[in-house]
RNA sequence: GCUGCUGUAGCUCAGUGGUAGAGCACUCCCUUGGUAAGGGAGAGGUCGUGAGUUCAAUCCUCACCAGCAGCACCA
């Protein structure tokens, strides 16, 4: 005789085991019309389930977090339904609920275009207007294989027989369809409501292995109802207009062309955008306590065997050779083996550690073809990489000095908040466990004694050791994965890295390799979609355009543009033969920050009309003020912050 | 790299088995206009590359290159 706790703390009895849809009734028929599943002692389950024990339960209803995924997995279900319907012979694999959505994978001779959508789109809703109950069956383990092989199901004849014997078989039923499915479902394909809609197909390897066949993917969005699926696709928009790609073209930033696969020709506005940063992260390093190196681009085979990259990345690596001598070198793919070859270049006494060595190290990696994307995943591009060489007893105070140096920067750049995941071993790895052991132990240490909160991510280590990821979000919510700090034993021990210790015996320094922005090229990337191009005025790359009204006061604003350039702003002068309002769209366009309009009043008055982007309103300034003005917001954050103390 | 799609003027895109068009941008002329597009004229393309089919290919076929989306990868 079931008691059933309430989230309310009222308890309801039965004389013997009741299912949600029984306890929802007795409870009101509101509730019973709206509840779609339950959680019974934080286990979510189907409605229809038994409760047969003394229970906490809650029901969920389209408002709680878990409806969300509910209504995706069960749309997954209708849309594999709807397909199977329209084309008998398709095969189902699987189709869960993602971010935003759900995909389902087929397995069929032609893969599916988004001219299908409309068919499927109109037969998933047929389904839906059926409203066929979901309902839950436990079959026996060889019937299930036998029934899925007998139809011809050899994905889901697959799952099944990978599933541990220990776990039972439950099929999902909806009307005439049925599933594999560990379920939970809602009560019907009713539940499902409206608010989908098929985005796109994509290719995709059977239990993601590319060693496995290529199934056909359908990707689909789903919401509680038709404002919320609008908000979404109007982020998509958003996310779509902010691209770095089209900006940079907008912006005349960079471009990439078919003689340079995945490297960026940046263009005076871009690098310019491209100096302000590595400037600013320069001064940060040099605040820091860094030493700035620079290293060779081509470095002989050798050192690579040594240092083991050779080995595994071999493939990822630009070799070049030369004809008059047997050499093989490579492109420098990362920076660590170059800078232990400056460590070990003399004795290194303790006394010189933590010794922090930067290099805004330039690296050629052949990342394969379809990884490429914009500036963001390059082929050729320039780390804020560092390495630390350090004692074991200095990870935790280096740790604690790196976040606060990330917070800052991070803050600088216009980004609120971070957040860190540790990822420990990972199945390939050099060094052994023992010693992965301690670098693993050191590192949580390191963050408990910086104060650190993190995340686990299991197996996602460097091959070297494990680290830490420090991911930040964006103004649109999107998260990106930039810094990172890696603990490191192998590599000295590899490439024999050794300082003379107080008891003046060898010792192996640890490495700790860290960066905050990750590549310039790809943060870069995320800065122009965070900003959407619209920098503040430290980063923008043209801060002020002077534009003139009629020709007579062009002298003028050069003059204006003249005497802001000489203050280190970076300023063009519009005196062509246009009406003042085309220059005002076309810089607004180009998303110049501060537009200075002058006339014949302002030549003779000696004064600016400052128009700011985004704003309708002018206003107008004494030359020399609105200089001062706009030398001051000019100033990066941390200089603004030394000039202030 | 894999699957699918795409490649026409600087950009965005239309179009045809008989060697091509629009808008914006560009150049020149008129216009000197006060805060998000003033008017006119002109120039600009071996239709991604190579091969094949055809009397004839930008269009059809194949291969390659590049881009896009997803997957896989990301020291």
């Amino acid at each position: 005789m079931p008691a059933i706790t309430l989230p309310d703390g009222a308890v309801r009895s039965f004389e013997r085991s009741v299912t949600g849809t029984q306890v929802a009734e007795a409870i009101g028929p509101g509730l019973a019309r709206v509840a779609l599943a339950m959680e019974v002692d934080g286990e979510l389950r189907d409605l229809a389930s038994e409760i047969d024990h003394d229970a906490h339960l809650r029901f969920i209803t389209r408002r709680d977090p878990e409806a969300l995924g509910m209504i995706r997995h069960d749309a997954a279900h209708v849309l594999a339904e709807a397909v199977q319907e329209l084309w008998p012979g398709t095969q189902v694999t699987i189709g869960p609920a993602i971010e935003n959505g759900f995909y389902y994978d087929f397995y069929r001779n032609a893969p599916f275009t988004p001219e299908d959508f409309p068919a499927i789109e109109a037969k998933m809703r047929e389904i839906i207007a059926r409203n066929a109950g979901f309902e839950r069956e436990v079959w026996p383990r060889a019937d299930a294989i036998a029934f899925f092989e007998a139809r011809g199901e050899r994905f889901k004849a697959e799952l099944i027989r990978d599933l541990p014997e220990s776990e039972s078989i439950s099929i999902y039923r909806q009307g005439e369809w049925l599933d594999l499915c560990r379920g939970p479902h809602m009560r019907s394909t009713g539940d499902v409501g409206g608010a989908f809609k098929l985005m796109k197909v994509a290719g995709a390897y059977w239990r993601g292995d590319h060693r496995n066949p290529m199934l056909t993917r359908i990707y689909a969005t789903a919401w509680r109802d038709d404002k919320e699926l609008a908000a979404h696709l109007h982020q998509l928009e958003e996310a779509e207009r902010r691209d770095h790609r089209r900006i940079g073209r907008e912006m005349d930033l960079f471009h990439i062309q078919e003689e340079a696969v995945g490297q960026i020709f940046w263009h005076p506005k871009g690098w310019r955008l491209y100096s302000t940063l590595i400037d600013y992260m320069r001064r940060a390093q040099i605040r820091g306590g860094y030493e700035e190196v620079r290293t060779p681009q081509l470095v002989d085979r050798s050192l690579w065997e040594a240092s083991g990259h050779w080995d595994k990345y071999r493939e990822h690596m630009f070799i070049a050779t030369v004809e008059d001598e047997d050499k093989t070198l490579a492109l420098k793919p990362m920076n660590c083996p170059c800078h232990v070859q400056i460590f070990r270049h003399g004795l290194r006494s303790y006394r010189e550690l933590p010794w922090r060595m930067a290099e805004f190290g330039a690296c050629h990696r052949y990342e394969p073809s379809g990884a490429l994307h914009g500036i963001m995943r390059v082929r050729g591009f320039v780390q804020d990489d560092a390495h630390i060489f350090c004692t074991e007893a200095q990870i935790a105070p280096e740790t604690a000095r790196f976040v606060a140096m990330l917070a800052e920067t991070y803050r600088d750049l216009g980004f609120d908040s971070f957040r860190v995941k540790f990822a420990d071993r990972p199945e390939q790895r050099a060094g052994d466990d023992a010693t992965w052991d301690r670098a693993e132990a050191a590192l949580i240490e390191a963050c408990r004694l910086a104060g650190v909160d993190y995340e686990h991510n299991p197996g996602e280590g460097a091959f070297y050791g494990p680290k830490l990821e420090f991911v930040l979000r964006d103004a649109i919510g999107r998260d990106w994965q930039c810094g990172t700090l890696q603990v490191d034993y192998v590599l000295p021990e590899r490439l024999d890295a050794s300082y003379i210790g107080e008891d003046s015996a060898r010792h192996r320094p640890v490495m700790l390799h860290r960066a905050v922005l990750g590549s310039f090229e790809r943060f870069l990337g995320i800065l122009i979609e965070h900003y959407a191009g619209r920098f503040p005025l430290w980063l923008a790359p043209v801060q002020v355009v002077v534009a003139s009204i009629v020709t007579d006061a062009e002298p003028y604003a050069q003059e204006v543009a003249a005497r802001l350039r000489a203050s280190g702003l970076a300023v063009e002068v519009d005196g062509r033969n246009e009406k003042i309002n085309a220059k005002i769209r076309e810089h607004s366009l180009a998303r110049v920050p501060v537009i200075l309009v002058v006339g014949r009043k302002e030549a003779e008055a000696r004064t600016v009309a400052m128009r700011r982007l985004g704003g309708e309103a002018q206003t107008v300034f004494g030359l020399d003020e609105a200089g001062a003005a706009l030398i001051a917001e000019a100033l990066p954050p941390d200089l603004r912050r030394l000039s202030a103390a």
